[in-house]
Parts: C-alpha cells; structure tokens; sequence
DNA sequence: CGCTATGTTGTTCC
DNA sequence: AGGAACAACATAGC
C-alpha cells in the first residue's frame, strides 16, 4: 500500500497515537530491517519521546527530543527517526499483547504501557536514526515531494530524459511518492500514454500531467487511501486487489471514461495499466 | 507449485 | 560519465 497517501496517512495515525510518551524499550525481529545497528538504536530511542513527524513522498521522519535539530552529543545518538514502509509496511499501536498483529516485526514499547507496532509482512520495510530529514533526502537524492512540486519544476526534470513518462515518474528523484499504481492513475487522469518519451511532452500536456498528480494524490488522501472509495472515474478500479476472486478479470476491466477494453503490459518493468483509446 | 506484488538498490550494458 | 534496463531482495497470497 505504502505510496504517498499512505504514508501521509501513517503519518497523521502516528501523530494522533504516539506523540510525547518516552519509550522504555524497543524489539527487533530481524536486523535486517535496520539501517542503525540495534544497540545504537536502542541507546538512541530509550527515554526519549516522539515530539513530531514530517513526510517527504514516501518517507516517514519522526522527531525526538532531548537534542537540538542535527546535533549529535555524544556520537551514539540522532534526533530523527526514519521509516519506509516498502511494498507492504503499515503501523498499529495497541495496548494488549493479544492485539499484536501479525508480522509485527519491529515494536515500540512506550512507558505507559501502550505499543507501535511496525507491521513488516515482506520484511521491505526499513527504520532507522538519522541526523536530518534533510540531509537524508539530499543523501538519497530524492527530489520534491508531489505535493509540493511546481508545473515549473515538473518539467525541468523532464526536459532532459529520454525515457518513458511513466519510468521517469516512478523514480524519487523526480517528483517524491509516485508509485505504481499511483503513476498508472495520474497518466490516466492526464490522459497520456505511459510511453510517451518525457522529453517530448508539450507544455499543456505537462500542465495536466501537474494537475492529475494534484487531483490524484489529494483524492487519495482524502479518502486515507481506501481504494474502493475512489471516484468511478479512476483506474484504480480496474485493479481491485482487495475484491477480485478473478485474476484474469482484471485485466479486462473496461475504461472508466470509455468502456473500452484496457491495455495491461509492462512499462518500465512494471505492470501498467492504461486505455489505449484514450491515452493515445 | 508457479506466479505476482503498492519499492529500492546494485549491477550491467550502452 | 550518465542513464536506462533489469535482476535481486524476502515473503505473502492467490
């Protein structure tokens, strides 16, 4: 699930559950889900609190206190905790052990009883300490989140890559927090072709792409990602992972705009979904 | 059993 | 050098 509006829904979860409670301890399945080796992460986190979170595209910043922003006092702590939540990543904070979710593989351990759970099915997910929000972003060079990005900024990136749209806006570095399903609905939305090359877009067709990226992220949000909540008008529909006993259906679902039969194949190395009549 | 998967990264090949 | 293509990662679910 984890693109932007899922994330921006973890995050807004993770502010209403797990602000200002000084965590007393931490469990760690498996390290490889660390970029921060444990002991240092446990050093990091015991007796601090949350005090605040910020996203960028797909990724989770948490604030702790005890620490002016970028500083490192003793060289074993960091002031902001990372998160990725991967292909499958998702939170839970519960108080009863027997409400643990399954694939709970990171947990929380806040001092007044109460736990987060950092649910991590496919073990894609990653937590860790770092110094800045910022100074990760420029590290991982991902670009301006897609919210926030201007139509000019858009199409700067652009101008230079040869590749197809839909490639091109996957990658973080262009605009952060697209993701596959994400890229799929706003070329459709703006009605493009997924392969049209970047480069050769025209100024009106960057100016839709803008737009349905605004349109798509926003109704997303708004409905906390719950895809079957979406407009008719969307895609989305036409993948249905939560209802399809029927695989083979899918793919034959028709055009929400033209009833007509949609396209599926792989762009970008991914599978894509489009309407050949409408995103011609 | 075989296939696919909402993401990222490292390698290889131009 | 830079970019594009693709395999690999680890596991679940169908």
């Amino acid at each position: 699930m984890p693109e932007l509006p899922e994330v921006e829904t973890y995050r807004r979860y993770f502010e209403e559950t797990c602000l200002f409670q000084p965590i007393a301890n931490l469990f760690v399945e498996d390290r490889k889900l660390l970029t921060t080796d444990y002991d240092t992460l446990l050093v990091g986190l015991r007796d601090r609190s949350f005090i605040g979170t910020k996203r960028v595209g797909k990724n989770l910043f948490v604030q702790l206190d005890g620490l002016p922003d970028g500083e490192s006092s003793d060289g074993l702590t960091a002031p902001w905790l990372h998160l990725h939540f991967g292909m499958t990543g998702d939170l839970a904070y519960f108080r009863d052990v027997e409400d643990t979710p399954r694939f709970a593989r990171i947990l929380f351990f806040f001092q007044n009883g109460f736990k987060l759970a950092f649910i991590c099915p496919r073990k894609f997910e990653r937590v860790g300490l770092i110094d800045t929000p910022e100074a990760y972003l420029l590290r991982k060079k991902i670009g301006k989140d897609g919210l926030e990005i201007s139509v000019e900024e858009l199409a700067e990136k652009f101008r230079r890559k040869a590749a197809p749209i839909k490639p091109v806006l996957m990658d973080q570095a262009t605009v952060a927090g697209l993701g596959n399903w994400i890229v799929d609905e706003v070329l459709f939305q703006a009605r493009l072709h997924p392969e049209r090359r970047a480069n050769n877009l025209t100024p009106d067709e960057v100016a839709r792409l803008h737009g349905a990226i605004q349109l798509v992220l926003t109704t997303a949000i708004t409905q906390e990602a719950q895809y079957s909540r979406f407009p008719t008008s969307f895609l989305i529909h036409a993948r249905e992972w939560d209802s399809s006993p029927y695989p083979e259906a899918n793919a034959h679902r028709s055009c929400p705009a033209c009833r007509g039969e949609l396209t599926v194949k792989q762009v970008g190395g991914r599978t894509t979904y489009f309407c050949g009549a409408c995103q011609g």
